[in-house]
DNA sequence: AACTTTTTCTATAAATCTATAGAATATATT
DNA sequence: AATATATTCTATAGATTTATAGAAAAAGTT
């Protein structure tokens, strides 16, 4: 009976998934303002009044996408700083797991990026505090890189933070649709030229 | 006469502006698809219906701010390139006006980084052209560069195309948010780490 | 098989949004 | 001043969208 309450359970569960996924799909494709209910249901193979099932409100589905989104990435961040690696190392690090995260997740990535600030603001709660959370963690490497004396003195550091962030993130926009590109060729250059600069 | 008749066509000429300009205004708060005509009525101080006035549809007012967005940015590197300067040189140029036009005309970029998508195809063309020419510009920048040896010859140059451009676009993310943040030291920065690298 | 719970469907209210048409007002010209 | 032109307004048609309520169907339980 346990077993069957918690097959049942699962079962709405992996809906629900399936649900956040389609609508993850289709705000990253369309953006959120740019796609209609419609467009999740039809994905998940139901009519569109039948998705209020699964969610309370089209916005209560973007907050659902964005919160996966940024808190794979923060938990991450977490378990890499209690590593207490170097900086290049975690720089390293950090890279491959966002642009892994962008091939198997890419669609929450993209959402998270675009799309968060149209989170209501009563709603915008859990995302702001993972988020600012993440930014915190990724400050608190780079400063402790630089009392280090790994990173050069002159830069300042929510500059630096800025600029590396703004790199992962807008990998987000071309690497879905470049599947050339190698992954491990991307992850390579993008450390080396964040670490070490594109000139000789 | 001909004196009239241009002061005129100028009177409707700074209005169009204006309202490319509330346009531009609103589309980056909002987004496209997050905003009505209403909005950028109200901005410019008329009635909604009025709008249609100047434009013949939403999206012939997106297509204009978007192009108008590129334009100025591929035009300025067209005459860049025709000075033939060195990599390092060109790369602080690009950066300086890059950030000097988001200061000065930062809706428009901002929307033409988010929102370009939202032309409809078959008004898409102008704008992919100039894009289109953009970014082969940039390469042409790069692979110049790499030719002469200043650019690390283990670089692939795509890839350090988009992460540059990445990295000029994210600013736009930022930058007007934080007013304490000083021009002339993110420039300084950006340049010194997209060409040196972040450790020493 | 009868009954309960879960999931999906149909139909629709209510709000919103784009675009148009024609009236009204302001501005320029003769 | 009378007339023409340019600009804005009002009102609205028509399409679309989110969310809800209650019926129907599917799945699970006893």
């Amino acid at each position: 009976m346990a077993e069957k309450k918690s097959e049942k359970k699962s079962k709405y569960d992996q809906r629900y998934k399936a649900a956040v996924d389609a609508a993850a799909a289709v705000f990253a494709e369309k953006s959120y303002h740019g796609c209609g209910t419609t467009d999740i249901a039809h994905k998940l193979n139901i009519k569109q009044g039948s998705l209020y099932y699964y969610f309370k409100s089209k916005e209560a589905a973007l907050e659902a996408v964005c919160l996966m989104g940024i808190t794979e990435q923060a938990n991450f961040l977490a378990e890499l700083i209690s590593k207490e690696l170097s900086f290049a190392e975690n720089i390293k690090a950090i890279t491959q797991f966002s642009l892994k995260s962008l091939r198997e997740n890419g669609d929450y990535i993209v959402v998270f990026n675009n799309d968060r600030k149209s989170i209501p603001l009563e709603r915008r709660g859990k995302v702001r505090e993972q988020s600012h959370n993440y930014h915190l963690m990724l400050m608190d490497i780079f400063r402790t890189g630089q009392e280090k004396g790994e990173i050069k003195a002159e830069l300042d550091i929510l500059i630096s933070v800025r600029a590396y962030t703004g790199l992962l993130s807008s990998a987000s926009k071309w690497y879905h649709s470049e599947p050339t590109i190698d992954l491990a060729a991307v992850l390579n250059q993008f450390s080396e030229m964040f670490l070490n600069g594109a000139i000789k």
